[in-house]
DNA sequence: ATTAGCACTTCGCACCTCCGAGTGCTAATA
DNA sequence: TATTAGCACTCGGAGGTGCGAAGTGCTAAT
């Protein structure tokens, strides 16, 4: 990747971004000072093609940026150009508020409307449950049962994969340092630092031990007490790739359904607040949402109330506008 | 109306409410066994359409009910079958309830799914808020304003409009009675029989007692603590006739406008619980929604908790089932 | 390495035609 | 007088055609 490819990258993206249409060579040439001929263009963005960054929707048409050109946008061409108007949480309508959940509705729709596109806020009351024990049973050389009893007697089963096979007796091992270590934790005392304690402690299959403290943070998970608000899903009347039906109605479907919809935060699951987390296309792991991007942070609000605020938008999303939305939204509530 | 007109009409509505297309005079013919010709039935449908029942798309096609159509329908010719598999709040998915807003949100999803419509549930926690004291001040010689205080402080007017002259002495009077009997009644003190107490006492003009009692009503209703629930939205796109994205963006942004869809319930505001009403097209009273109907009940939860529940589907929705849906899941909670 | 020029491809719009479905009307019938 | 058979008429929608605009890839020249 030459300066110049990414000059021509970062144009066509910028024009796609902005019109939702093929982008022509002739396109870039005219809006875009670069001293060459559109012929010299065509070959470069036949380049970028090959290169995977951007595809033709049919032969004989412009260019549109694929997934992972934008990801390449996000990572290394974009400007932070700080044009928004800074989020105002004093712009929120306070009339209505009576509690959090309308707080954070008021916000949703805020947001929704600053963003232009659809916002998807979790209101995630401290869960109560804690681990009450936790048991590894091997099944298979290289298999294994992990069966979880929470303190509100909810048992959860779960089978793990080893790429190694692993004895009875580290099994054992493994099952009461965990034991030791986990029993009686909320989902807060399942930190980085205790994973680590125990990697520490069983070195022999680091991998295994992340695994297990990812479900077992999943599961505490679960049991929150978990709202899910929605504002926005008008916004996506206005984004002209989605003019047909079948496109609204899997958005719709996909938005309303909560089991799905949690998928969305799920990287951001037990990170540090404030840091923006971007997925793009296939990488929020729905494929019902593969037309779209999200950008998302975890956020915590008043009385022990946590939560996660996503935008959803198109892959040809404003990036940078969002960006600094969600992240002056973050430094008010800090404040 | 005669008998024959009346079967006429009830096929027209039964075809078109199954099969969403216009019914032709020989599809009558030939499902439903009137001993006439088609001719006949065209004659009859001619006639049902001078009377407003029914309507062409365009000539030569044949008919679709008019709103009042429906209206004729739903007040005597609907049949009440209880084919509907009785609605079970046992049913309902109990592993995320954890408070009555979960469960509520799963009622709605429940009902959407029974009703293959959209649901909307508002959730109403008893508002503190009190009448502090009220005052009519006259204004031109049929006009006058209504200044309503409220034990949080909140001041609200309003202007009413009378068919008749009062006097400034009259208001007076009026004012002193009003604030004999309202003040600190909080929402649930506004009841009928004070009202007819107060028309007893005040009886030169019943008709502006009662757009107060309606205004005071309204205030206190404003400023209860109220969440809405809509689920189901995804149903729209089960129906044929909204095959269009203009429409389906016509429906979804009256519904995340929380201010248009309270007026859904604008008829059962104070009405008996369990009692069910039913707007079609127009009478919902919102442009954007003159193509749906919307079926709806009072209805009270645990805890003081209160709230509406109506089914919005299009005008030509499966009126016995849905009313049998709500029926019968107030029987339950009433048990 | 770059570019002018040109042949080629595709999309999408506008237009046309044709067929099926359904009506209203007229004249005949019970 | 109420009903009906028959027929001309209308409209929507599916399917086919033609054409221009937009844009590319390739070749040959610089």
């Amino acid at each position: 990747m030459d300066s110049r490819k990414e000059q021509i990258l970062k144009a066509i993206i910028k024009e796609y971004i902005f019109g939702a249409e093929p982008v022509s060579s002739k396109t870039i040439l005219n809006r875009y000072g670069l001293n060459v001929s559109s012929a010299t263009i065509r070959n470069e963005m036949a380049a970028l093609e090959s290169l995977g960054y951007i595809k033709q929707p049919h032969i004989s048409s412009g260019r549109i940026p694929a997934s992972s050109g934008y990801r390449y946008y996000v990572d290394f061409l974009m400007d932070n150009d700080n044009i928004v108007d800074k989020f105002n949480v004093l712009d929120i309508n306070t009339s209505n508020i009576k509690n959090i959940h309308n707080y954070l509705k008021e916000v949703a729709i805020l947001l929704a409307g600053l963003s232009n596109y659809t916002v998807i806020i979790t209101e995630e009351k401290k869960g109560e449950d804690k681990i009450h024990h936790l048991k590894l049973v091997g099944l298979l050389e290289d298999k294994a049962l992990l069966v979880l009893v929470l303190s509100s007697q909810k048992v959860k089963d779960y089978v793990l994969s080893f790429l190694e096979k692993i004895s009875e007796d580290e099994l054992k091992k493994l099952t009461e340092i965990l034991n030791y270590y986990l029993i009686d934790k909320n989902m807060d005392g399942i930190t980085q630092e205790l994973k680590q304690e125990i990697i520490n402690i069983f070195p022999s299959n680091p991998l295994l031990v992340e695994e297990i403290f990812k479900i077992v943070l999943t599961a505490l998970y679960e049991e929150r007490n978990v709202d899910i608000i929605v504002e926005g899903l008008k916004n996506i009347f206005k984004l002209p790739e989605f003019n047909e039906v079948k496109k609204i109605e899997n958005f719709i479907n996909t938005l309303e359904d909560q089991s799905q919809l949690s998928k969305i935060f799920d990287n951001i699951l037990g990170q540090e607040k404030g840091k923006i987390d971007i997925k793009i296309g296939d990488e929020i792991g729905l494929e019902e949402l593969s037309d779209f991007s999200v950008i998302a942070t975890n956020c915590s609000f008043c009385d022990g109330i946590q939560g996660k605020i996503g935008i959803i938008g198109p892959t040809r999303m404003f990036y940078e506008k969002n960006i600094t939305l969600l992240e002056s939204l973050f430094k008010q509530k800090e404040e």
